[in-house]
DNA sequence: CGAGAATAGTTTGATATCAATCAATTATGG
DNA sequence: CCATAATTGATTGATATCAAACTATTCTCG
């Protein structure tokens, strides 16, 4: 920083790493749909996390036990496939809801590598105090997603963000 | 479960515990826009850190990268409300950074408590190397999208996920 | 049947994520 | 000017996330 000192020479025979063009901080600011979705993720994750918080469960959570709920008996492999996650995260939350009583995990007599996590009575009960508040607060959702778009984008939503997964 | 057994007493005045309907399931499986962003993000995070793998980034510290890499000079939480992070991940975030020499953190001359982080010579180099990958990678994701909604479609989905944002 | 490949899940280690709480600094009202 | 409130970040603790390496089990085919 001294400008006695001789003019700097770059390590490789790179340029001194010049700032990116705005234009292309830009595009990717405003085209990038992974940016894009980890942004919408973490809102609607902080939203629903917090809407549950007074039971103790997170957005996640509430997910995995819904799909539980149904007569789907899946696997975890197939749980993960499910919620696009990866097989260990599905091992790490299977072992938090089971720590709270929600869960079971259960060996398959067919094959013993397979188990199939299942409901508790206390997953059950805790399902039905969670999908009223659900139901209301997604209700909200889709409200302020119609009054910014309109209620035809708003619908597209849900395929969009399927189409991306 | 015998049934010789008196009727089970449930323990408040609540039914005990009986599965979801099936349609209450499906409802939430099919038209939850929290857990459809979840999946979407998961899946695109995954692949873009795959892609910034060699470089040794993740899809986020790019993020991050990019936004301090135009003339923009934020304070943490001016950053972590464009990331839609919550403050405290931004400084976790920015250690990590710091730690790979990609960023610096000042402190700001008019008020002590602000600190603004800033990229280094190694951040512009290795955002030098990412800019193009990031570019193939996303006409990839864009090609496939086109493929599954139409151009049309595929244009607005960058705006779809700004406004549930 | 038996050896090697494939499959299912777990463990470990690193980073990400956020709520709750704390410390430091600045702004405001009396 | 001082006491209190508001703002800005940092720390802590819990869960989430995934890659890499591992164990156990099942399959395949010679």
């Amino acid at each position: 920083m001294d400008d006695t000192s001789p003019p700097a020479i770059p390590t490789h025979g790179d340029a001194p790493a010049a700032p990116l063009p705005v234009a292309t901080v830009l595009e990717i600011r405003d085209r990038c749909l992974c940016l894009a979705a980890q942004r919408a993720a973490r809102r609607l994750a902080r939203r629903f996390d917090r809407l549950f918080a007074p039971l103790g469960l997170t957005n996640g959570q509430f997910s995995l036990l819904v799909a539980l709920s149904g007569g789907w008996k899946p696997r975890l492999g197939e749980l993960a496939d499910f919620l696009a996650m990866d097989p260990t995260t599905v091992t790490a939350s299977v072992k938090t809801l089971r720590r709270g009583g929600f869960v079971e995990l259960m060996s398959d007599t067919e094959d013993a590598r397979v188990r199939r996590p299942k409901l508790t009575d206390a997953g059950r009960a805790i399902l039905q105090e969670a999908v009223p508040m659900w139901r209301a607060e997604h209700a909200r959702v889709d409200a302020e997603l119609d009054a910014e778009l309109g209620a035809e984008a708003a619908r597209d939503a849900a395929r969009l963000l399927r189409a991306l997964a």
